[in-house]
DNA sequence: AATGAGTTTAACCAAATGGTTGACAAAGCT
DNA sequence: AGCTTTGTCAACCATTTGGTTAAACTCATT
């Protein structure tokens, strides 16, 4: 049997789905269940309890999107070409799993402690390596001067938000899904513009 | 008795408190009622049912979001002005509420219908006005070229990402509390600058 | 065929939860 | 003073929910 058809995956897809689009407190057990075919009671057999199903689907979640993070901050182009790959790559993969921003940023503050499990884990991004190319793309006078973590945060929240803040976007932009799909995939090139024009200094 | 003393208005303000922090599948009536200092039958007394209450508490808190940026949108200053202001303003704003845009964000989420019932309230913010101008500016050659609904959504990003994701932000930057909050007071200037690099034509 | 470990199910349980009821008190009104 | 409206509470109710149990089924090994 292969390993997607094993009961215990068919319960991780399906908690997957449930947990990623009502959260911990919306999601139900039976409905879980019902979503993998199997009896509720195979969700305490292969996972004891609700808490540690939910933490199961958050770490595999959390798992999907460290590496994303970890490519524009661990390879060794220039600033300007890390922001225009991670741009068009990170919006790309937001656009396949558009549950997970919210999922992730939510419970992160519904429950604090629980970034610190993580943090110990390896796998998880570490800013060093960027800190040091930006200050010394800096120093060359290739970029304005400005604080890398500001500009990291910049980055993510350009990124981000529009996934994040999806009804409100579309509501305010006044867009169908159409129209914002297409919003999005232009912003795969029009993000990366931006953020370079804000921080290299003018040619010449 | 005053206005904040009636029974309806501790109602609101417990309620607030505790649907902004958990949520309304995560909220309790009878934490609500303690919160309170009342009997849990009095919340249905006053709101009839968990829904009503939390869609008073949702219009309230959408109605202290509104305004602020209906001042950017619709004021006559130069785009230069308007972000600074708002960067600005909005971060006050935000750092006195920390629980507003992850509450509205996430509950607009969990009910994409519900943002139409706040579409149509006057006071919904309309873009229009500055569409108008930023186009207007571009073409004086002001600002370079940008849809303005991109630099919308820009800005907003900019200024409303750090409070979203908050822990994760605190944890990739490794910044306790107090550094915390001194890295967001700092992106009072920060931010508008960054767009500003971002958007406007070199002078000459 | 008998054994036994791993898997699956129906039925069950205790606790929590949103909501209701009926009694009662306080405040207005005639 | 009587009568009505409004406000408040303790007790109660029906349902939902996460979790448990004990029996049954599967299937490889002996």
């Amino acid at each position: 049997m292969k390993k997607e058809e094993t009961t215990e995956h068919q319960i991780l897809d399906a908690a997957k789905d449930v947990f990623q689009s009502k959260g911990m407190d919306g999601a139900r057990m039976q409905e879980i269940a019902d979503k993998a075919g199997i009896n509720k009671a195979m969700l305490h057999y292969y996972y004891r309890s609700k808490q540690l199903l939910f933490e199961a689907v958050f770490k595999n979640a959390f798992s999907l999107l460290a590496p994303q993070l970890n490519a524009i901050l661990n390879d060794d182009s220039s600033i300007e070409d890390k922001i225009i790959k991670f741009t068009s790559d990170y919006t790309s993969f937001m656009m396949k799993h558009p549950y997970l921003p919210n999922f992730i940023i939510n419970e992160l503050n519904r429950n604090e402690d629980f970034i610190l499990k993580l943090k110990d884990n390896t796998g998880f991004p570490n800013l060093e390596k960027f800190k040091i190319k930006v200050d010394s793309e800096i120093k060359e006078g290739i970029l304005k001067p400005i604080d890398a973590d500001q500009l990291f945060v910049n980055i993510l929240a350009l990124n981000i938000f529009p996934f994040l803040g999806k009804p409100l976007v579309k509501a305010l932009t006044k867009k169908d899904e159409k129209a914002y799909k297409a919003f999005v995939e232009s912003r795969k090139v029009e993000v990366a513009h931006f953020i370079i024009n804000a921080i290299k200094t003018p040619k010449g």
